[in-house]
DNA sequence: CATGAATGAGTATTCATTCAT
DNA sequence: TATGAATGAATACTCATTCAT
């Protein structure tokens, strides 16, 4: 009986987990306005039904799909960091994190998707701000060590935070937009801003 | 007879100016899914019909609105340019240029607006590439001489546009969406970029 | 001064004229919904304005295309019976009037579209009634002469002309509906009613 | 269980016939362009939204009702023809079926409408074409063995099968235009084609 | 007289949300 | 829990009509 309840409970859980990772996709693809509830629904392989036993509203899943993409980059940055000694050699994988890959470009539009409603929602920018500041500065310190080897002159480790971010943000609309797979312009200018010297020439 | 002629030929430009400037501002404060015909017409007092009577769709106003902008961007850049010789000042005025502004965040936020919609409508996209192109074209061949005399690491005057573009972009989101009236990062980034001395320690 | 004033009455005229031929044309070929009063206008190369100097609405030109086009079918028969004595001929002659010529089917599709707006709108409908009754009689008179020399198992020449009316239009929609240069069913018909026997055979 | 789904997709089927039949009655009566969706779905107790989750778009529930129409046309012709045995007879049935009823003159102004809308949106005309085509063959072959004991001077029964249903139009749009009830010129007319004796006098 | 800018009611269609099954 | 039928507000766009020029 507890066994049937788990079971239920389970599917429940995942019904749900599928929603939001095709929330997820669906915003960055299409956008907010663009990602309508039957098109996330679809696209997770349930109906409209689905969507509303799980999520109160189209905001909501949002909110939560904001969560879970800060929840999965800070995850994906802690191993990063604990992979990597040194300052350098974090720097390049930063670079590289934030720009080879195609989740990566996804992530930069599905930031900009977020910030775009927050700066026309109040009510999502309540939310928002602070799950973006808690987020900034979680990355702070994740880089900190790391960073604090190099040469900055930037005022704070948050300012340095929050540039990356934009930057990141940046450049993948840039790319989206012009339909290019584009080039590797994010690590040229992290090692300019760091005051590193070129990859493979130290 | 001419004076009336031309009165109306007048009227009717007053309306397109009128209509283009409040597509310009509404599409900057609620971007195109959530700027409405009927809005943009009533922001610049009209009615939906004034409306199309001058422009054919909401597509095209878009495009007419990307081509304003552009024009605009080229245009003050060329006075700023123009009124600086130095390299040094030229970075400070452009990181002001880029920063301080009202008009430039909504410009960030304009821009951002134009690429999510060519990432998205690839009929947007084929009109919208090639005018960004020649955009990042015009505007490196300007800040070519001036920063010609700065130590770049970066691979082509291009690239630097690129990043300067993006990270304007990047900014403008991240302040909007903070409703932040932010610091002055972009400056920060500029002189790192470029390897020049921190303003007034020179 | 009474040149000048004629030549303006005339010019008003000729305005009128054309645009009065131009939504004969243009009713026939996009029906009365499908033709907006831009293309009526723009059809004799004027403008809105002048449609809107010429006629009080496009519900009164309706009305004015309507009498014209009667008026001209009267003034078509009336030539055609004056110039044929004989019965038999009469009738080939009616045949290939109500058939042949691009101009009847034109003609079929604007009485469909007279009756459709007649049947609709109750307003249009206290015009067109007596209209075609009256139209309706004066093709009757026309036609009596000839006719009473054939055998005829209708109950009146009215009666007749009214199958007359309604075979033309409805050959006409069922022509034009596909797109069909059609046959000669019409003339069939015609010998078939009137017991005349085929042609060529007498 | 399997109650409840029966119930719940005939509780849709039911709608969309609902639908549909209001459709047909309402693009009789208004025309297709006169035809609002809000006013089909309101006349048959529904709001829009119920009309576009069972039927795509308005062109769509068009093709609908003409199947819909010619479906019925046979059916109701094939009982009329199984009744009766003599030709004689069956152009009696015939000559009311066409006239009589005023679900026949709503047929005669559908299938105006029909013709109208083909004659002027290719696209429809596309659809409807091999539909006309394939129901005066189907009327045709239905028709054939008791007309073919009559007398007849047209070409073929495709030909009389073509005159009749221009004829039902032409009659229908002519006693709807005049807002009269109608005499029986239509079995008059038969009769005449036909080469039958007056009714009543053989 | 004729022009054409502007109005505003009307149309097809989309989509977040509700609720009976 | 999940389904999907139905709602109704919102949106882009059309077009008859008005009126200042």
């Amino acid at each position: 009986m507890k066994r049937k309840r788990l079971t239920r409970e389970e599917g429940k859980q995942q019904t749900k987990e599928r929603l939001l990772e095709s929330a997820l996709e669906v915003f960055s693809r299409y956008g907010y306005e663009g990602a309508s509830v039957d098109r996330i629904a679809d696209h997770a392989g349930y109906t409209k039904g689905a969507f509303y036993s799980n999520f109160p509203s189209k905001d909501e899943i949002l909110l939560a799909v904001l969560e879970e993409h800060t929840r999965r980059e800070l995850v994906d940055l802690e191993e990063l960091v604990q992979m990597e000694a040194d300052g350098t050699q974090l720097l390049e994988c930063l670079a590289q994190y934030y720009e080879s890959s195609r989740t990566r470009v996804d992530a930069g539009m599905l930031m900009a998707e977020f910030q775009l409603q927050s700066a026309r929602d109040p009510k999502f920018a309540k939310k928002f701000i602070p799950v973006f500041t808690q987020h900034q500065e979680s990355l702070s310190l994740l880089l900190n060590r790391a960073l604090g080897k190099l040469s900055l002159n930037l005022e704070s480790p948050q300012e340095f935070t929050g540039i990356l971010m934009a930057l990141s943000v940046g450049i993948a609309l840039q790319k989206q937009s012009q339909r290019s797979s584009g080039g590797d312009s994010f690590g040229r200018v992290l090692r300019q801003i760091l005051g590193a010297p070129e990859q493979g020439k130290g």
